[in-house]
RNA sequence: GCCGCUGUGAUGAAAUUGGCAGACAUACGGGACUUAGAAUCCCGCGGUAGAGAUACCGUAACGGUUCAAAUCCGUUCAGCGGCACCA
């Protein structure tokens, strides 16, 4: 078969047919599969793209045989970094480049031959689709979900531009190494942690790997705790955030934020040089810095004192920037005596430590951090753990001096760049009225063409005067634009929602049309997006159901990731390593449904794994066979029908292959799936071997046979299925299903054991329950042999598998 | 440092979730057909001992639970991923 041109061959046919776009009329139950859409780069498709899009095509077609009226779109997140610093690199502008990238991979993808619906095509950096995107932050902006604050972003001193998070490699600029620096500007932030808590809960009833739920579930970060009010001699007031209250009667000290607004105001004159260096200090130092574990702690003290509201003691204030001002209240009791950090800090400044908690195993080495008996503690001495930290807690919320609190780790996404490539921030800025919104009949606010992009310490926009004067849509007055753009993650947050109705200019969706095709059934993509899409596209998910736009709060209800695929040395695939594999080359020799087959066969799909090609040459043999084998059986005419062991040998092996096929291929599991596959045909050769043979049983079986591969070589089964005769797409067809009658047999091998060693293998009728199986067994002449006349005090039997007996 | 995952033949991997370890392939070895084979077909293929039937050992290492462990529990080692002063 010439595989090339029966791929050109069924990729027009189905496309003359609009054989791939979802009819929304037809009555049978949806099923969304969506695979995560591609960055429109350069290069040509990868075989990283290949084998998240293959093997999820299958499955999609997989369903489609199953009866379900399945919708697969795909589409580009064509907004981002990448293509801009290639602008800066090359002087090709963002959307020249884009444009001709996008051409490409769509080409390729075509000639992937999956079942893509191009009809709901989605590209992020079209006016018609960021329009909707300016139209979700105007959403909320108006529910307060959007806001502005002044925050630090990564600054490269030599680039002179702001860098996103993705850009800084082990704190240094990705593309100069420049030491990255803070430095602080007013940003646009989402307030995702008002949903904290339902995006925790929420992560219960999905079906996605434990490993991403788990993921998701540390980097929400719960945490349930007590916050305590520490009056300062001054009668300001310091509240602290703990989640071991039980050890607050062992406080040495209090320690703030440098951040923190009463550090300077708390602060003596005597200390007042010395803390203001302090702070100065620790502000030049940049996040890498100070968020690494192994620096040494630093400190300086205000001069202050407060008081410890249980015990009445009074201890001094410092600052130090071990503490985070933007967790909990930007300040924290020191209990050195039970806990590391402040342990270390007491013991370098010299400051007590006074053991409150004893273990109940064993000696109390301190710092002892675990949960433990409350000592020195007046009337909570003896309380334990958990209980002494309610009736603590309890005790704090009495004296009116704070009480129980749960806070979160998750922070609000900062969703504003100093970039060009990216959607504009639909906002004016006006010196009259402020921060107004673009009415929403006004948008898009369109992206201008020309722009300087090289970076030389201006975001892009606020140099393209056209674009940043406007007038106030409140006042008519002189105004200026926002030159800040949206964070692409913002695109790809609702992006789902918008193939349902691409092409919509009135609204980003029909609200009935995606109340039909959504929630995404199944959703195919790298793990890598564990804490950021897959994050933020629920929180969006969530935001806008609360607005009455969705009637579900889970975008995703089932999520597989694929594994990635590295280089042949087992290294990622990249440049710098020089281990790129390109897919082109054995599409060329063995056609895409071989290499789509090949990767399907070699991996366990969730694992991925080193490139390697040994056996893509054996699955082009596999397909060669099926063509051979299945064309011969075909001409054979129908006038045998004996039906005896070996019929009822093939018929089992048919029916065996459906059954687990089926199974492996819902589960994502396609190695096996394919071993099934193999299996299979095996058996049809062995059958087909024989001299007298039931030629319409032997029919029946290749062309479930050739059902049953369709999904994962699509190209060749169509050809085949036209081949013998067969009138119509074979995806039209129903997959098969199984007969459980033909999957009993007569009779089940079982594993005979004595002590539970093996000692033989024995058919045994397959009709036969607990006690028939027993008397067979210990009736057996060999058995008895074995047993050498000993008793059998017990005896095991699983039923299909083994008997065991003990003596 | 903390959290999570993984560890099975020469290789990619299977194993109905506690029930015959190594399915299905690749590589390798042997044979058939052939002028020839990188084509096709057949056979073998975890290790050790043995001509052989067979026996013993074997799922990173050690220990435990069980009639039965790759699978459950504990300790250790190795690799990968995530978080990283979150009080």
């Amino acid at each position: 078969m010439d595989r090339k041109a029966v791929e050109k061959k069924w990729q027009l046919k189905w496309e003359k047919a609009k054989f791939h776009n979802f009819n929304p009329k037809s009555d049978k139950p949806k099923e969304y599969v969506l695979e995560m859409f591609s960055y429109p780069s350069g290069a040509k498709l990868h075989v990283g793209h290949w084998y998240n899009y293959g093997p999820a095509d299958s499955y999609a077609r997989f369903k489609r045989m199953k009866g379900y009226n399945v919708f697969q779109p795909m589409g580009f997140d064509a907004f981002g970094l990448p293509a801009e610093n290639y602008a800066i690199k090359t002087g090709v502008h963002p959307k020249d480049s884009t444009k001709t990238n996008i051409e490409t991979m769509e080409k390729q993808l075509r000639a992937m031959g999956a079942m893509f619906d191009w009809n709901a095509e989605v590209k992020t950096c079209e006016e018609k689709y960021y329009k909707w995107t300016q139209w979700l932050f105007l959403q909320l902006y108006k529910k307060g979900l959007a806001y502005r604050k002044e925050a630090p972003v990564n600054w490269c001193p030599s680039c002179n531009t702001v860098l996103a998070n993705e850009q800084v490699v082990e704190g240094a600029c990705e593309r100069c190494g420049t030491t990255v620096v803070r430095k602080n500007l007013t940003q646009w932030f989402f307030k995702i942690t008002e949903y904290a808590e339902e995006l925790l809960s929420g992560l219960d009833g999905l079906d996605w790997p434990e490993k991403t739920k788990t993921m998701q579930k540390n980097w929400i970060g719960k945490s349930t705790g007590c916050e305590i009010e520490f009056e300062c001699d001054t009668g300001d007031k310091i509240r602290v955030y703990t989640t071991r209250c039980d050890t607050v009667f062992g406080v040495t000290y209090v320690v703030l934020a440098p951040e923190h607004p009463l550090a300077q105001k708390i602060t003596t004159d005597e200390q007042r040089d010395a803390v203001n260096a302090y702070i100065a200090e620790t502000s030049k130092a940049n996040e890498i810095d100070r968020l690494s574990t192994t620096r040494e702690k630093t400190g300086v003290f205000t001069g202050a004192y407060c008081t410890n509201p249980l015990s009445g003691k009074k201890i001094p204030i410092y600052l130090a920037d071990y503490v985070l001002y933007s967790y909990g209240t930007g300040a924290v009791m020191a209990v050195p005596a039970h806990d590391e950090r402040d342990f270390e800090f007491a013991t370098k400044y010299d400051l007590p430590i006074v053991q409150v908690i004893e273990s109940r195993s064993g000696p109390t080495k301190l710092p002892f951090c675990e949960d433990g008996i409350m000592v020195g503690s007046l009337g909570f001495d003896g309380l334990y753990g958990e209980e002494a930290r309610e009736k603590v807690a309890n005790e704090i919320a009495k004296l009116g001096k704070g009480g129980k609190k749960v806070n979160y780790r998750l922070r609000d996404w900062l969703v504003s760049r100093q970039r060009y490539w990216g959607a504009p921030i639909p906002v004016v800025h006006c010196p009259n009225c402020g921060i107004v919104p673009v009415p929403e009949k006004n948008l898009p606010v369109a992206l201008p063409y020309e722009v300087e992009f090289r970076p030389d310490g201006k975001s892009p926009l606020e140099k393209c005067e056209e674009f940043m004067n406007t007038t106030c849509p409140q006042c008519g007055g002189e105004a200026r634009r926002d030159p800040d753009t949206l964070d692409t993650f913002v695109c790809s947050s609702w992006y789902f929602l918008r193939y349902a109705d691409p092409d919509n200019d009135k609204e980003p969706f029909d609200v009935e049309k995606v109340k039909k095709l959504l929630p995404v059934d199944t959703y195919v993509g790298g793990a890598e997006h564990a804490c950021m899409h897959l994050l933020y596209a629920r929180f969006i998910t969530k935001a806008l159901r609360d607005m009455g736009y969705l009637n579900f709060g889970e975008p995703f209800k089932r999520l597989i990731h694929q594994g990635v695929i590295m280089g042949p040395d087992g290294n990622r695939m990249s440049k710098s390593h020089g281990n790129i594999v390109s897919p082109d080359e054995y599409i060329e020799e063995y056609g895409s449904d071989a290499f789509r087959l090949y990767l399907m066969f070699g991996f366990s799909y969730t694992e991925g794994g080193p490139w390697n090609d040994d056996g893509i040459k054996a699955i082009s043999k596999f397909l060669d066979k099926i063509e051979k084998t299945i064309l011969k059986i075909m001409t054979y005419s129908e006038k045998n029908a004996p039906y005896s062991t070996e019929e009822k040998a093939l018929d089992y092996a048919r029916n065996f292959a459906i059954q687990k096929i089926t199974r492996d291929m819902q589960n994502f599991s396609f190695n096996t799936a394919v071993a099934r596959m193999m299996e299979l045909l095996n058996a049809i050769t062995k059958y087909d071997a024989l001299d007298v043979k039931n030629t319409t049983l032997l029919k029946a079986t290749v062309k479930d046979f050739l059902l049953l591969l369709a999904p994962c070589a699509p190209h060749f089964c169509e050809e085949l299925w036209e081949q013998i005769g067969e009138k119509g797409f074979i995806f039209e067809r129903s997959y098969p299903v199984e007969n459980p009658e033909k999957l009993v047999l007569d009779e089940t091998e079982y594993a005979l054991q004595i002590n539970s060693k093996i000692i033989s293998r024995v058919m045994i009728p397959s009709s036969f329950k607990q006690e028939e199986i027993q008397d067979f067994v210990l009736g057996l002449d060999s058995v008895k042999e074995k047993l050498d006349g000993k008793e059998v005090k017990k005896c095991i039997v699983v039923q299909g598998r083994l008997v065991n007996l003990i003596v």
